[in-house]
This record gives structure tokens, C-alpha cells and sequence, in this order.
DNA sequence: CGGTGTCATGTCATCGGTGTCATAAACCGA
DNA sequence: TCGGTTTATGACACCGATGACATGACACCG
């Protein structure tokens, strides 16, 4: 690879008169400058950016750690990994700063997170941003301080930057969007109890529901995730089969994510209902190929993921620039409720009819 | 940051002791090495890559530029990018080689390749690899011979080592299957006629056919493929109804993809067919969240991408080491079909059997 | 007891750029 | 025409690591 005094011979110039051409600093005369850029051209000549680097100190490189990629193949969660999309929001806000990217993930070993930190130090990364596969708490290894660090999808108990998605408020405007189309018994099937997701999203499905003046009923709510186990089928037959001989039965199912959306609308037509006339469906994700594919198309809540990339590469970004060093409260990134098909505007007068032409279907 | 200089003045030594050190190069007694690294530790040391390369000149480094991500967005094809997976297979080689992995995206516009491979170049990247987001012919800017460059999932006409998987064996063996479980009338979806997989997977299809003694028929052979526009489902609907009113109509309908089988599924539904007892579905992709989560699970042929990915990384890393250098040839990966219930064995007489039930069947 | 080999460590130059300072020529107003 | 300023350029040190080579202290052998 050619260097800046091959350039500088070639050219009959010195090498520092090559450098104020390639940065555009100190005065050089037109010709020189010509002379400079045709040998850079001939030579294919492309500035080092370690031996810049050793005096500038300023890598313009980013470190992203993700235990995203291959815990999702463990975990039996044979997922699409939506959540790269963070890693491309990120990439987005990178190249406009012209910053590279540089990634590693942890091959679902968490032991692995400081030796890669290392890595990423020894690359004089300007700043580190952790992915985690879903929102979650997360205890990372100490770095640092003068490398900010950004968590996405995930926070921890020391108040590093965090950007989060707002699965309250996501669950909180589906709910009350479904209540102005006229659902009043609205049935949620959650994810497991233990994840962030489902105890922010419960909090949101209750405020709805009390905001419209209507009572919480523990019997249409139901924690339906095995994590992927094949019985989970078994357990969403079982907690719709109830909620539907209720005296009082659901409109609509939510569902915890996309994924047990496509269960259930199998379930529902195996009972011989027809979607969206007789019974509702709205899903959790925005997960493309699911939910614009299904028919009818599904009403979900946008899981912003591409936004919450770009949110933590901008926060990373005023970290490096020094700004914001002492704010210590989450970024949560709102994602908007995708109104489709699959759940219909109904009257009370149209959930009275159903209700009767349910009880006509035999079990 | 700490130096070299500040550990060794920490420790009471010259710099190139610490180094001997760090690289366990040249004798370091007992009791100085214990010094030299209770500095290091204390101080937080890590070495700078920087530094180090000026000497060396191997940075460790592999460029990964995607078209992947936002070409995605582009296309109004809103998949769910398991094309991603080429990448985290990258990665998996690259961890084990102790490589970083930096990433770059043309965020959909081609004409910025020149200039991430320059920032790429920049940082003297050992290799470069190239990530298509679906199997097709690609033209890149030159590349400096000394740095090697793999192409992943697409290929180029000059003979740039190449990735690809291996369309034209995934269709045949799925068709040789459905054959050996006894369909002889097997109609074929295809993705849009322009795309490579499109022509290889018609040709694996075609002899699998010719191999079984089966005559092909072009009734049942039809592009379903808009690209993502929301006329697909009328197309595909269009194809099925005609395909089914024929004479000799199909017991199994090959998809393009998961996700047109997933609309099949549908279709067929509407029609009032029972899958898999009247009809059988099979698509291609194995992508997870379509063919594990639909009732009945999806047969499908699975589209290596993780192996891909590796294979590459792989491919690259002996590049790197000079070897292989003169061999042009493309490498193919092969997925295997993924054999699930929305497929069923069945005899020849099942199958007359199931005519005649959908003759009675009103269209 | 001197020569030789090994061990432990230090000195110095070097990698490829860039900041600092020096220098020479050109220009410019009085 | 002359001192002062600007313009164009070069010499040199330095960033942080490491390779080549040197040095001093021992141990070992004949």
C-alpha cells in the first residue's frame, strides 16, 4: 500500500506538502497541488488511518457489542431478529457522522462481553453501544469512563444511557384505540411474565382501560409465552377456549407479539370464526412479513427498533461531543399503532349480535 | 488513554519490557512480569491497535459493506432481512480468526461503494466482503488486488470469488421428495421470472421431474411475484383457481417463499380446502417465524444463510493467508429441505380420492 | 580462569501521517 | 526601494508500539 512519501516522491514534493493537499490546511500553489492529486490518483493512494490516528487520537470508530445474533438461536426462539434493525438505525446515524461501525456479538456467551470491550478499546473505539435482542436489564462489565457507553433495548441499575422502546404508551394507545372502535371486552394475551415488555404493556392495556371507564377483568388477561415451546400452542387453545365461554366474552384478542397473532388466527379459524367479522385480532411488533402478509392484514403497534438505533447512535454521538455526559434518564421512542384489517369498527349493538351467534356454535 | 511508556515508567521498566510482556516475545523475569502487569491492570491499560499496525501492518480488520439493509426498505419488500444472518455468519468466522468486523451499508444507493470501500481501505482492512440481499449478478467498483474481496449471495462478471446458495439442488431435492411421498402433480409458484434463484430453482425443478419420469407441465407452473405489491395475492389467487380447475389439478403447490406460502395457506383456506388433508403446501426460505409458527408447520427448503456467511469469512480468511487465490469458481451451499406437516405422504389412490372430493366441491 | 551461551533488560530506529517552526520567494504599501 | 506581510514549501519531532541490536550479569564448560 502506498504511503504519503511515495505520493511525495512521486510528485517531486515533500510530504507534508501532500498532507495539506489531502486536508485542505496551509496554502499550496495550483500546480503543486495537481501534480499532488494526479500521483494520489495514479498510485491509488489511501491515507492511513492508524498513523493518523497515533496523533490525532480520534479513531472515528464505534464499537456495537450484540448478544442479539446468536441468542436468539439458543434461546429456541427461532425469531427473525427484527431487532437488527437497530443495528442498521444505528449504522444510519453513523454514517452521517461519518463514523465507522465496527461489530462483534457474543455468540450468546455473556463472558465474552469484556474481552470484545477489550477489542474495541484497543481499536481506540470513540464510543460503545450494547443491542440486546429484547428490552431487558442487563449488568455489563465496567468501562471506562472516558468511552460513553449506550444501552439499546435494554437498561441497567447504574443509570448508563438507555434507549428504550415505550411499550407502556405502545400498548396504552392500542387499547384505547380499540375501545373508540367500540370494543369493551378486550382480551390480552401476554408474553411471559418475568420480560420488562409485559409488565410495561400490562400497565398500559389497565390505564386504557380505566381512562375509558372500564373494569379490568383478570379473566381476559393470560400470559400465553412458553418462549417458543411447542406447547404454547396448547396454552393459547386453552386461554382463548375460556375467555370465549365467558358470560361476558372478549371482541378482540391482543396478542403479545405478531408471532401469537398468526397462532391465534389459526385457533380462531379452527373454531370456525371468521376473521375480522366475528372476532378480533391486533398483535404487538409491527413485524412485516407477518403482519402485512397475514390475511386479514394485522393491527399491530410498531416496535420502533430502526428509530431506537438511530436515537442511540445520535445519544452516543453528544456523548462523544461531550454533551448530555450527566443525563441519567432513558430515551423511550414511541412507536405508532398500525390500524389494519383484521380488527373492525363495531357498535355495542353488532358485539350483542355476535355474541349470539357464538352461543350458537357448538364448543 | 495509558501507554506503553506509562506502564513501564509505572513498573519501573523500559517500554520494550512491557512489550515483551504484552506479546510474551523475549525473557521477562518472574517478578518483573508481575510488575508490569499489576501496572497494566492497574491502569487500565489496553494496547493501542493503531500503534501496533504501523509496525506490523495487519490491522485485524475485515470490511463488510451490505446493500442489505436499506435496499430492503427500498424495494417495498418489508421482509423481515434474514439475509442478515450471511452477516452474523461473517461475524462467527471472523471471531474465531480473532478478526474485527467493521460495518457499512450503501443505505440503497450503489454509487457510495467507492467511497466505504475507500474509509474501509482507510483503515487497511485485510479483506472485504460484499453482501447481496438476495441472489443476483452485481458489479463492483475496483478493488486493489492486494486486498481480497468475497462476494456473498451474488456474483459478478470477472470472477470474483463467490458465495451462493445452491437454488438449483434446494428445489430439486424438495421435488425429488414430494415425489418419493407420492405427488406426481406438483405446481410450482415462482418468484419473479428476472431473479437468479427464479431460473435455477425452474431448472431443479425441471429435472427432478425428468429424473422421476414425470412429464412437465407448464399449466402448473406460474410466476406469482410482484415484488411486495398488493396485487400478489389476486395473482397468486388467479394462479391457484385455474390451477385447480384443470383436468389433473395439483395436489402440492411449491411457493417462491414462506411468505407466498403463507398467503397460500390463506387462499387455500378461503377456498375451504383443508391443508394438509386436500392439499399440501411446501415453500422455500425456512424462515422461522413463517414455517415453525403456521398450522401445519411449513415443508420448506431451508436457504443457508448462516452457512453462507461462514463459508465466506471462511473463503476470505484464505485469501488472506494467499491461498486459493487462483480459483474462480463459485462456492455453492446447500440447505436441506426441511420436512414438516403441511406436506403429507400420500398413495396414488389418496390422490384419486381427493379429486373427485374436490370435483363435488363447487368452484 | 577465560571463553561462550543464555537470560534479562535497555537503546534506538521505524511505521505513516500531522503539528510546529523555519525559510525563501513574492507581494505590497509608504 | 525597503521593511513587513503573505504565500508556498520543507525539516523535524512526535504519536505508541515493536524489531534489530546491544549490554551486563551469570552459569557452565573445558
Amino acid at each position: 500500500m502506498a504511503t504519503i512519501y511515495d505520493v511525495a516522491r512521486a510528485a517531486g514534493v515533500s510530504a507534508k506538502t501532500v498532507s495539506r493537499v489531502l486536508n485542505g490546511d496551509g496554502p499550496v500553489g495550483a500546480a503543486t497541488r495537481e501534480a499532488v492529486e494526479k500521483a494520489m490518483r495514479e498510485m491509488g493512494y489511501v491515507p492511513s488511518n492508524a498513523a493518523r490516528m497515533m496523533r490525532a487520537s480520534k479513531s472515528g470508530l464505534i464499537g456495537l457489542i450484540t448478544g442479539a445474533i446468536t441468542t436468539v438461536r439458543e434461546a429456541t426462539q427461532p425469531a427473525g431478529l427484527p431487532d437488527l434493525f437497530i443495528v442498521q438505525g444505528i449504522q444510519a446515524a453513523m454514517a452521517q457522522a461519518d463514523m465507522t461501525v465496527m461489530i462483534a456479538d457474543t455468540g450468546g456467551h455473556q463472558d465474552k462481553v469484556p474481552r470484545l470491550i477489550d477489542t474495541f478499546l484497543s481499536h481506540r473505539v470513540e464510543g460503545l453501544i450494547y443491542v440486546a435482542e429484547y428490552h431487558q436489564q442487563v449488568s455489563l462489565p465496567p468501562v471506562p469512563p472516558s468511552t460513553p457507553l449506550v444501552l439499546a433495548n435494554c437498561f441497567d441499575d447504574i443509570g448508563t444511557p438507555a434507549i428504550l422502546p415505550d411499550d407502556e404508551r405502545g400498548q396504552h394507545e392500542l387499547v384505547a384505540r380499540l375501545i373508540r372502535a367500540g370494543h369493551t371486552r378486550i382480551a390480552y394475551l401476554t408474553l411471559r411474565d418475568e420480560i420488562e415488555a409485559t409488565r410495561l404493556r400490562s400497565l398500559g392495556y389497565r390505564t386504557a382501560l380505566a381512562e375509558a371507564g372500564l373494569a379490568y377483568d383478570p379473566n381476559l388477561v393470560r400470559p400465553c409465552d412458553l418462549n417458543g415451546h411447542e406447547a404454547e400452542t396448547q396454552l393459547i387453545w386453552d386461554a382463548i377456549d375460556q375467555m370465549l365461554r365467558l358470560p361476558d366474552p372478549p371482541t378482540v384478542f391482543c396478542c403479545g407479539n405478531d408471532k401469537m397473532a398468526l397462532k391465534v388466527y389459526g385457533i380462531l379459524r379452527s373454531r370456525g370464526l371468521r376473521l375480522p367479522d366475528e372476532i378480533c385480532v391486533a398483535g404487538y411488533d409491527n413485524y412485516h412479513v407477518i403482519a402485512e402478509t397475514l390475511y386479514p392484514p394485522l393491527t399491530t403497534v410498531e416496535l420502533p427498533y430502526f428509530a431506537m438505533g438511530v436515537r442511540a447512535g445520535q445519544r452516543l454521538l453528544s456523548l462523544i461531543s461531550g454533551q448530555g455526559r450527566e443525563d441519567r434518564s432513558p430515551t423511550l421512542v414511541s412507536g405508532s399503532v398500525q390500524w389494519r384489517a383484521s380488527v373492525t369498527e363495531r357498535t355495542p349493538i353488532n358485539v350483542t349480535q355476535l355474541r349470539s351467534i357464538r352461543e350458537e356454535t357448538p364448543k
